[in-house]
DNA sequence: CACCAGGCAAGTA
DNA sequence: TACTTGCATGGT
């Protein structure tokens, strides 16, 4: 039964790791920023980008929107896909003026399915990014599911090994309480296992909290 | 040197 | 629908 499965998966990674602390931020809008640019590249990579927009005082949707191209570009350099992401974050402040005027926590009042949909017609933000936001901007009961997600619930027998975005989502919504909080930390929890026991190549390795369950 | 990282969009068949 | 490719820096 998976439900057991999930469950026992759950517990032992919880005491195992403790709380995470994630999402690293000190608003929502850093959130949304951080889940944007760590697209495909390591999160220390991102890290130095949002420090760059601190340092500068930017970290802002209306700042970032009004930036040229070539400077936002240029301050988010580390985090890979330059110029791309650029494009990305505007996208995304556009979004956020129209939707709030640019007051990211009001959109914590919104409907988590609407507030997906929403998200999901904006340019460079496809499921894992707007659930990211969804969850950790605005404390939504959703399960993230990345890369490390997959490759752990394939060597599980939880899902195919190339099962759609949302069939991995709806093993863990259907098996799993929906408390908000647990969903954010088994996400954490995952990434955390994927990065440090579960690289590509290798298989399960023996550390690995969750060997032969 | 090769390979990977907390994806997504656009193009093709 | 199901592939394939471009995007790019920084660490191992």
């Amino acid at each position: 039964m998976k439900k057991q499965k999930i469950r026992k998966i759950y517990d032992k990674l919880d005491k195992y790791f403790g709380d995470l602390g994630w999402w690293p931020a000190d608003s929502a809008f850093e959130v949304i920023v951080g889940a944007v640019l760590t697209q495909n590249t390591a999160w220390k990579n991102v890290e130095k980008a949002i420090e760059q927009l601190k340092q500068n005082k930017l970290l802002d949707p209306k700042k970032i929107e009004s930036l040229s191209d070539a400077r936002l570009s240029r301050l988010i350099r580390s985090s890979g896909y330059h110029r791309v992401k650029s494009e990305r974050l505007k996208a995304v402040c556009r979004f956020l003026e129209k939707e709030c005027g640019s007051r990211v926590n009001k959109l914590k009042k919104a409907g988590a399915a609407s507030l997906r949909e929403k998200l999901l017609s904006v340019k460079g933000i496809g499921p894992e990014t707007a659930d990211s936001i969804l969850v950790y901007a605005f404390s939504k009961p959703v399960f993230v599911v990345d890369a490390y997600t997959r490759r752990i619930f394939s060597r599980h027998g939880l899902a195919g090994k190339d099962a759609s975005y949302d069939e991995v989502q709806s093993v863990v919504h259907e098996n799993f309480p929906m408390a908000h909080r647990k969903l954010n930390q088994f996400h954490a929890f995952l990434v955390e296992t994927g990065k440090r026991f579960c690289k590509r190549k290798k298989g399960l390795c023996k550390e690995c909290p969750i060997k032969g369950l």
